[in-house]
DNA sequence: TAGACGTGGCA
DNA sequence: TTGCCAAGTCT
């Protein structure tokens, strides 16, 4: 044990405090990412703007998901004068898929802060880009690296676990005490110069080497340098975060008709979803499904499977919840009718029965406090399986 | 400071 | 089927 101690400070030591040991480690770092760096679209570029556009969709986000958007984004706008002029409804339709709309938002928005205060050039320094709306610290300080090789560190999660591994730090990594020490590790290990390819290489190990099941110490070229690896604590840091079971919500969609078209509104503020369109939802409440039966689950369902349609009817209670949520929500009366589609979905933190019925227009006009729209549609069945993120507008025609 | 915010892939 | 995770930020 005693020795275990002595041995986990003298190679922590080694590499932030041993000039030698840290010149070694950042040879073997930059020439292991030489050998080994992935070929990735925003790699290719020097372009703040690009940069700033696939960090952000990279956040919390898969490499793997983010290349097309990349494209699709990068041609649609290529510059920041082209994003600021923009409406936010397309940059939200050219995000939907991906997820966390807030990311387009606030991107929008920082690219309107950029045109109109920074006289439409980039922020250069890792404190100026953090004054923008959704660029934290990480953020801030991958684009300055990157784009113009600032010293700037940077923690995330692939950095986060190396750096964990590296020391042998066993606290929670999310704590305030662990987070000041990966920072500030993170500070140290930074050569003078190529800091942004040496950030890179560092985000690569961690990302491809240094994993969280089965790191490939047999090939990281700072494993010698590691104290996980030194005494096998590879499975037992980082520490492991824990989640909070999925709460279980039934929700219903209505997809109302009249003549040929459905009646779509566009979420609100404070509303999941913000400011994409979708049908009329509403979330049943406790008291109501302890009096009703919902219609049976006619065949096997999954997130990305949804059930054929049943033909079960609805409780006449169930049917005049609906129908008044209708009524209230968009100002139009309708009738449920026959056919109900059930469908599940897992939506993060909620596991969501998803209901979606089929109501015939009555009467009544649409609210004008709020944005509604009658709209032709593609593959019904599909369109009312769909969440309003999983490309819910691919499948609207005239939809502006 | 913990919880909110989305979606898709994988075991 | 279920749970966990992915280049975080905001409140």
């Amino acid at each position: 044990m005693f020795s275990q101690l002595v041995e986990s400070f003298a190679l922590s030591k080694l590499l932030t405090e041993s000039p030698a040991k840290l010149k070694r480690f950042r040879e073997k770092l930059l020439a292991w990412y030489a050998e080994r760096g992935r070929d990735l679209p925003w790699r290719r570029t020097c372009d703040p703007y690009a940069i700033w556009i696939s960090e952000i969709m990279l956040q919390q986000t898969t490499v793997a998901a983010v290349i097309p958007y990349f494209e699709r984004f990068l041609d649609r706008f290529p510059t920041v004068q082209q994003l600021a002029a923009a409406e936010e409804a397309d940059v939200l339709k050219l995000w939907e898929g991906l997820g966390y709309y807030s990311r387009a938002r606030n991107l929008h928005a920082a690219a309107q802060d950029i045109a109109t205060n920074h006289a439409g050039s980039f922020p250069r320094t890792a404190e100026e880009l953090q004054s923008l709306k959704g660029i934290g610290r990480y953020t801030a300080g991958a684009i300055a690296s990157f784009a113009f090789d600032e010293r700037a560190p940077i923690v995330e999660a692939n950095t986060q676990r190396l750096y964990c591994r590296l020391l042998g730090e066993r606290g929670d990594p999310k704590s305030t005490g662990v987070q000041k020490t990966l920072w500030q590790f993170a500070e140290t290990i930074l050569p003078k110069n190529d800091c942004g390819l040496f950030n890179q290489a560092l985000m690569e190990l961690g990302g491809t080497v240094c994993t969280i099941e089965s790191p490939s110490c047999g090939d990281c070229p700072a494993s010698r340098y590691c104290v996980a690896a030194r005494h096998d604590l590879q499975q037992q840091i980082p520490a492991a975060k824990r989640r909070s079971k999925p709460t279980p919500l039934v929700d219903v969609t209505v997809a109302v008709r009249k003549d040929d078209r459905y009646l779509i509104r566009q979420r609100g503020l404070g509303e999941w979803w913000t400011g994409l369109w979708d049908f009329p939802r509403l979330t049943l409440d406790e008291t109501l499904l302890t009096r009703i039966t919902l219609p049976s689950v006619p065949a096997r369902s999954s997130r990305d499977q949804p059930n054929l349609f049943t033909r079960e009817p609805v409780c006449e209670e169930l049917r005049s919840t609906i129908e008044q949520f209708i009524c209230d929500q968009t100002g139009v009366s309708c009738r449920l009718r026959g056919a109900e589609l059930e469908v599940r979905h897992a939506v993060t933190r909620y596991k969501i029965r998803l209901f979606c019925c089929l109501a015939d227009y009555q009467s009544g006009r649409l609210s004008s406090d709020q944005p509604l729209k009658w709209v032709r549609v593609n593959a019904l069945s599909e369109l009312a399986f769909s969440q309003p993120g999983r490309r819910f507008a691919d499948r609207l025609i005239e939809i502006s």
